[in-house]
Formats: structure tokens, C-alpha cells, sequence
DNA sequence: GCAAAAATGATTGACGTACCTCAAGCATTA
DNA sequence: TAATGCTTGAGGTACGTCAATCATTTTTGC
């Protein structure tokens, strides 16, 4: 079973090597019936392109920069160690990973580090933003210049970028919807939804996933206004601690992202019963599942993540297909039972 | 900002390329002081040996074979295809897969099947296999031959397998045990298990995880001894819905896995007021989790775990590293608001 | 200090594709 | 009929590593 090369389909359909060579590669100068006759020789054949000696022989490499949020975040310092840690396997296959690490909910700053590149772009950004124009503006300029750009854990729609590689977001909402539904027993009551900030696409897209459930399934309990955290644990704590002092009737409450340190803190010292479910899986998070604290956690996994989007970027640069399947980022469900 | 060569390391080192590498590649003949010369200089340089040029050089192919469970189960038939459809991601890397479905639950089947190659092993056997001392020997004999093996969906423990691809059955098993715990209102009752055999590993681990749950918190639940399907629906549903006629106070019920289609069935035609948690997503799972017939289904992704096991073989065939976060495979759970 | 053994150097040809050049073939148009 | 432009062939080099050979140097044992 030897393997079928550039040189077999080539004799196959009675042309040269340059010629399979030009149709492989998309470069003009072959007619469409030469082309035609190129493709079926190789699907007589069943060739597959060898992708280790086209790098190879390209001798190409990538550079792909990731722009992510500085800040202590459970979920961003990992992001970061993760993106970190890649490099290594990155670079295994050519790949060069820089990157940048920007104040959060704060576009200019993204746009600045961007230019800070000046003409040394590379060949592709994944960006984790907030939804502005400014945004928009920038994933143009870059896409303009012939930088492939995703977006990263957090979307910015009807931007240029040509792909987003994170969870479904609407979909963690649901998640995080059914299991409160199923968690409180109580019969009627308020869900507070703790978020950090209304501009960031991915906290926005889980409260109506949240909202879906609740106004569909649980007439009884009714969704309270956001609480905007700003990613800031204190700041996070004291909003709701007020808030609980004032509203007796919470029942449930879904922290989106961002300050989950304050939010336990907060639920800790409130009186009522309250079912709670949270977003990332970090000590403070772990040790409240364990005290009962927090029912559940919705966490999405960085690693993967951060590989997906070396992936994606490597296939755009390639122009090579993405495997669906593979680049679909799972949401995992952690209660106090499964703790890894 | 050029790549590092395995010339650019001879020269740091002040040594020759072939000494480099017989470093490398682990050849006799170096002094070890000169090896340490040559690790530093890579050390020094950031040298990463260029997988692509290492194995086309190689010219090297590899064979792996998958055995897995015939059968029309949803799960496994969703696994043959996914098998199936990695042969293309497979070809690009210059990994054959050969695929042999086996009647399930029948060691000697897998026996068989792997003396049916003679001796065209090739260079590693993943397999879906039940828990015997024959599959032990018979890992052992392939072991033997320098063929890698390791288990997959279902771990054979104790055998010389290198290594086991697919979830943590036992962690799975108190997914279902922490869920049932909050679904489950009645004040007391019995759980009902419905598994395909004791003899496989990965059913015996969930209900080991479900157990552990209910043992330690939920006194007032009590897990009724197993139903064996033997993967096949109707039986499933005669034995189950005789069980559901004689025992009114089964409250819960964890479908192990095989058979769903039957429990859905016995489930849905009996009096008891049921929480439901099963494997497998399919029509049925699906449709049965809408009409809430099912509160929940525990899911691993086959796509995943196919690629996964690729992975693991082809670095064990390389003596590469393995990348462990991206090979931990996940329990995903969907709920009805979360069905894809 | 010598011979034998071990270690190292120098060199070369794969491996399969990319990409380039040059020349020749061919059809179309003026 | 010649000029033009498009298509194709032929052949070569490069990519980084592997693997092998043969020559040369260094080390080891006595």
C-alpha cells in the first residue's frame, strides 16, 4: 500500500507534474479541460496531498498574534497560561504565537496594540474584544492588509472577522437557565444575573440564553435587571450584596462572568436560600461547589480553545478546510459530584 | 526570525550534523558528554525538531485499526462513521485506518477478528472491547509483536493496553448520580439501573459512580440492582417495564447505556413519575428529552474520541509526547434547553 | 606508547511538494 | 503568414530530517 503522489496523478491523466502541480496549487494557465481531467486522476486515485512536505517545501511560516485581557480573572489568567504553553506545539508545525494582553472592556486599547505592530501584522489575529465600532473599524483595516482575523471567547457580529472560536454562548445561557429552573423549589421568586459589562458579546449572549428558558419554562420566577461587575471582584461584591439585602425574594442567581470571587462572597453572607450557578472553575469556585455555596459551574475549556483558534487561523492562512467538528467548543457542567 | 536547524545546533555545539543527529535520534555511538553539548545547545537555541521533514525523511507510513462493536446502537453506529470519516484527516498525516466491527459483548469475536490479519498487524489496534482474561492475552500477544494497543470507549484494566481512550466512566456515573440527587423530589424511592453488561468496563464504572453519590448523600434513595440489556432494546423494555409493573416506588433511572430506545419505551408506559437520566444522543434520547420524558442525557463525543485515539497511537508509534488536556475527552450534558 | 575500539566528521541521496525558469506547442487574431 | 498569448512540458532547486557510508580522530585497554 504505497502511497499515491503528485508524480502518479500525473502520468494517470497523461499531463506532467508541473501541470498537477499548477491545478493543485490553483495557479493559472491550465485550461478547464486539462483541470478537469487533472481532478479525476486524482479522485481515480484517491491522492491526498501530503500537507507535511507542502509546509515543508513552502517553507512557510505563521505568525499569529493573540490579543486577550489582562486582569486577574480566573478564566483570562489561564487563558494566558494556556496560550503560553502552546507555543510549543506550535511551534512543531511552523507556527510563531505572539501576544498581547490589554486592559479589559477598553477597544482603544485593542486598536493600539494592534498598531503597535506597526507592519510587522504576521499572518493572522484572534482577538478576545468588547463590541464597539472602533472594533469593527480595526478588524477591517486588518482584514484590508490581508490579516486573517477571528474573534475569541467573546464575538463582535457584523464585523469583518471571519470566523469566532469560542462556546455558543446562547446556548451556556440555556444551560445555565435549565438547571436553575430545576434547582429552585421555591414558587415564585427573582434570578439575579450578575455580568461584566453590557459591551461584551459573550456576557450578553448568555443572560438571553438565560431569559429564553426562564420566560418560556418558569412564569414563576422573574429575571432582575444585570448587574454590571466590570470583571472587578469588590466592585461585584458590594452591588449585590445590596442588592440581596433589599430583595428578599431572590431565589436563583447566574453569575455570566467576571468577579465570581465577589459573587460567592456575596451569596456567603446573604440569608436567603439561593441557587446559584457560575462560570469559571477556580479555587474559590471549587471550594463554594464543595460547601454548597455554588450548584454549578459552566466552564469552557481555554486549552481547547486556544488550540481551535491556532487551528482556524493555520486553515484560513492555508486555505485549507476546517473540520467542523473539531472546532466546536464544548461547554462543560461541574457540580459538586464531578469535580475533577 | 528564522527557524532553528538541526545545523544551526551542530554548529552552536561545535559538533558535526551527524552527530546531531544521532542524538536525535537516539542512536548509539555519541560520548554522553558530547550529548549534553549537543541538549544544551538546543536548549540554547529553542532548536524543535520539525515533525513534518522528520517524517517525510522517515518516508514512514503508518496502519492502525479500530475494532469496535457492530451493532445498530446509536452510539456505536455514530462511532463507525466517525471512524470512517477520520480517514481523510488520517491520509493527510500518512495514517491508514482499517475498521472491523464486532458482534458485541463477544471477546472471542475481537480475537478473531485481530488473528484475521495475520501478520499485517500494522502498527497499532485501538480497541472496544469487553473485560476477559482472553482480550488480556490476546493485547499481550499483540504487545508482544511491538504492536501498540490501547483500549477505547471501554477500558480492559490490567492488561498491558498502553493506554485507555475515552471518558472517566466512574466521573460520568456521578454526573448521572449528582443529577438524579436535584431532579429526584420525592422524599424516598428506589433508582432503577439499566446497563448492557457487567462485562463491560465503562457501564460497571458509571454505576460505581452513581453509587458513590447516592451512598454518601442521598440516604433516602436506594440503587436497585442492575438490568442487563445486553444492547438490545426490546429486551430492555420487557425487562424494565416488568420491574416498573412489580416495584411502585422507583423514582429515578440511570440508562447506563444500550438499549435507550427500550427504556424510553418502558419509561413512557408506566405509571411512576420518573426522573431519567441516559447516554447517547439520538432521535429517540432527543425526542424523549422534549417531551420530558428524559430530564437528561449524558454525552461523549465520538468525533473526539476517534481523533483522540489516532492521536494517542500515532505518538506512541512516534514516541512523541502526549498533549494530556487535549486528550481528556468530555461528559457533556444536554438538557432540554440545551439540545443542539 | 601502541593497537583496537569507539566516537565523530563529512558527505550524500532520499522523502513529496512548491515554485521557478525556459522552451516548445498550439490556437487565435490581425 | 506572422505575431501574439495562452497552455503545457521538462527540469531543476529548496525545504529539514533521516539514514547510511566511509574517512578520520579520539579514547581506551594493555
Amino acid at each position: 500500500m504505497t502511497r499515491v503522489t503528485a508524480q502518479d496523478v500525473a502520468e494517470e491523466a497523461g499531463v506532467s507534474l508541473a501541470t498537477v502541480d499548477r491545478v493543485l496549487n490553483k495557479r493559472k494557465g491550465v485550461r478547464d479541460k486539462t483541470i478537469e481531467r487533472v481532478t479525476q486522476a486524482m479522485d481515480r486515485l484517491n491522492f491526498v496531498r501530503d500537507q507535511a512536505a507542502a509546509n515543508l517545501a513552502r517553507g512557510r511560516t505563521y505568525t499569529f498574534t493573540f490579543i486577550v485581557t489582562a486582569g486577574e480573572t480566573a478564566f483570562f489568567s489561564d487563558l494566558r497560561g494556556e496560550i503560553e504553553a502552546a507555543r510549543d506545539f506550535a511551534a512543531k508545525e511552523r507556527v510563531a504565537l505572539r501576544m498581547v494582553a490589554v486592559p479589559p472592556l477598553d477597544p482603544q486599547a485593542i486598536v493600539d496594540a494592534i498598531d503597535s505592530f506597526g507592519d510587522d501584522l504576521g499572518d493572522g489575529f484572534a482577538i478576545v474584544s468588547v463590541e464597539s465600532q472602533a472594533m469593527r473599524e480595526a478588524i477591517k483595516a486588518l482584514r484590508d492588509k490581508g490579516v486573517h482575523v477571528i474573534t475569541f471567547i467573546s464575538d463582535v457580529p457584523n464585523s469583518e472577522r471571519q470566523r469566532f472560536v469560542g462556546i455558543d454562548n446562547v446556548a451556556a445561557g440555556r444551560v445555565a437557565g435549565g438547571l436553575l429552573k430545576r434547582f429552585i423549589s421555591a414558587p415564585k421568586g427573582d434570578v439575579a444575573v450578575v455580568a461584566g459589562s453590557g459591551t461584551l458579546r459573550d456576557h450578553v449572549e448568555r443572560r438571553m440564553g438565560l431569559e429564553q428558558v426562564m420566560r418560556a419554562e418558569c412564569p414563576h420566577l422573574t429575571v432582575l435587571p444585570w448587574i454590571e461587575g466590570e470583571e472587578s471582584g469588590p466592585l461585584v461584591e458590594q452591588k449585590l450584596s445590596k442588592l440581596l439585602a433589599e430583595n428578599p425574594n431572590v431565589v436563583g442567581l447566574y453569575s455570566v462572568g467576571g468577579g465570581t470571587k465577589g459573587v460567592i462572597g456575596a451569596i456567603e453572607a446573604a440569608p436567603q436560600e439561593i441557587s446559584v450557578v457560575t462560570t469559571e472553575l477556580s479555587d474559590h469556585t471549587r471550594a463554594a461547589l464543595i460547601a454548597g455555596t455554588v450548584d454549578a459551574v459552566l466552564v469552557q475549556d481555554p486549552s481547547h480553545e486556544v488550540r481551535s483558534a491556532v487551528r482556524v487561523l493555520k486553515a484560513l492562512a492555508d486555505e485549507t478546510i476546517i473540520n467542523e467538528k473539531q472546532e466546536r467548543i464544548r461547554i462543560e457542567i461541574f457540580m459538586r459530584d464531578n469535580l475533577p
